[in-house]
DNA sequence: CCTACCGATCGGTAGG
DNA sequence: CCTACCGATCGGTAGG
């Protein structure tokens, strides 16, 4: 499974460009302002994820960029529009990582074993601690930014969604599934598989209940299992439903 | 269905007595401080529900009980204590609400139109305002109030999910399902009928895609009879897994 | 039970 | 003169 840790806290760039993008090019991309952004960035990624939106000053995300409250304005209008472009960078590098897991299905021979595997990656890659985070920080911050809810919602859980619906529709076009409504087994395969370890999950709890790191590595493997054993039996080539 | 949309706010009662329930019975007792005690909570759980722990003052709180900040504080120790005794009122009520969804089921003589049945109005209970307010305010304090989370969690889903766990023991006794692991596959039938409805509804979507109240209500009846046509396929007893 | 008020901290901005 | 950035502080409001 992917090692990339990192790879939701990157989206260090030049500030998006505001029309006058030529006379003050060469101030945007002076090192000194990309390095202190990319440090703001950083700093607001980890503080919005753990604290949420309320729970985060801008004084905590300038003293752990190591910059002055007035550096985070000059960067950016608002907190609403810094809290917009964190969790929207984030959704990016979520998105990303989640339409890696889809690619494998539909080229399936031996389904059941690609779908096990798949179902097992899918799983843990969800029940990551920064993905978890992400969708507890929309969950609280619907009201206040519903449109940043829905569009990272159709851009991340949305567009995996779809991906497997597409694979699923090619699957049985080839008789390896019995499928009526793509959509529809989409959304039963990937809550089958995510469901209850996500309600646990966003909840505080435990989402499996090992105490080793063995014992729940074996358990997310179990609910992978018993998952695609269940959506292959209602939706399998020779299943009667 | 149900029709008790007021269920949820009842809670009204004496306050819990702390040791000296001897002296202070006549106080505790005193008509007058019954029913500002139930101003309080009945204008704290809509607040608390409808705007979060943060986003909720105390003073928000007194004024629309109509009462002094002080006398909630004469009630109430402070807010954490006060958000406490809300919340677990409200989930003590889901709680007695969940309840009377799980006990048709075992004695389903049509077990596909019994499921049906308690599907519909199990997604129903699921998706009502209060019960999906909860839920979201739950997550987003589950950092601050774990024990809390945890508590409502075990209480409201968690004994749903083992009343039907229960429930599908007794069907696979009796011949009409095949189930090896009664806790998973409550879980599946669990998620299967409601994860993608609640996902949707934590992130501020429309759980249903519906535009009139009528293709709202089929499109649930229809996620229902899905979830359970696809639960029946994998555990009935003629099914193969 | 109310008015008044506290220590602190919020998001945002002043001058240099 | 420009920029990026600083120390200090603004008016309001939070829980208590």
């Amino acid at each position: 499974m992917a090692s990339d840790d990192e790879v939701l806290l990157v989206r260090v760039g030049p500030p998006p460009q505001r029309g006058e993008s030529r006379t003050r090019r060469d101030s945007a991309n002076d090192p000194r302002r990309i390095r202190t952004r990319a440090a703001i960035v950083e700093a607001a990624t980890s503080l919005f994820l753990e604290k949420g939106y309320r729970g985060t000053s801008l004084d905590d995300i300038a003293a752990l960029a190591a910059v002055s409250k007035r550096t985070v304005y000059n960067n950016f209008a608002d907190k609403d529009r810094l809290f917009t472009e964190i969790i929207g960078g984030v959704a990016a590098s979520a998105e990303a990582l989640a339409q890696s897991l889809t690619t494998t299905i539909a080229g399936a021979a031996d389904l059941p074993a690609v779908l096990r595997e798949a179902a097992r990656g899918h799983i843990r890659a969800v029940l990551r601690p920064q993905i978890l985070q992400l969708r507890r920080l929309l969950i609280s911050e619907a009201n206040r930014f519903p449109d940043l809810a829905r569009d990272c919602y159709l851009g991340v859980p949305g567009r995996v969604m779809t991906a497997i619906a597409d694979a699923f529709t090619s699957l049985a076009s080839r008789g390896l599934l019995r499928i009526a409504d793509p959509a529809r087994a989409a959304e039963h395969y990937s809550f089958l598989l995510l469901g209850a370890a996500l309600d646990r999950a966003m909840l505080g709890l435990d989402p499996v209940s090992g105490a080793s790191e063995a014992e729940r590595e074996g358990e997310l493997d179990r609910i992978a299992d018993d998952a695609v054993a269940t959506f292959l039996a209602a939706y399998g080539a020779q299943a009667s439903a």
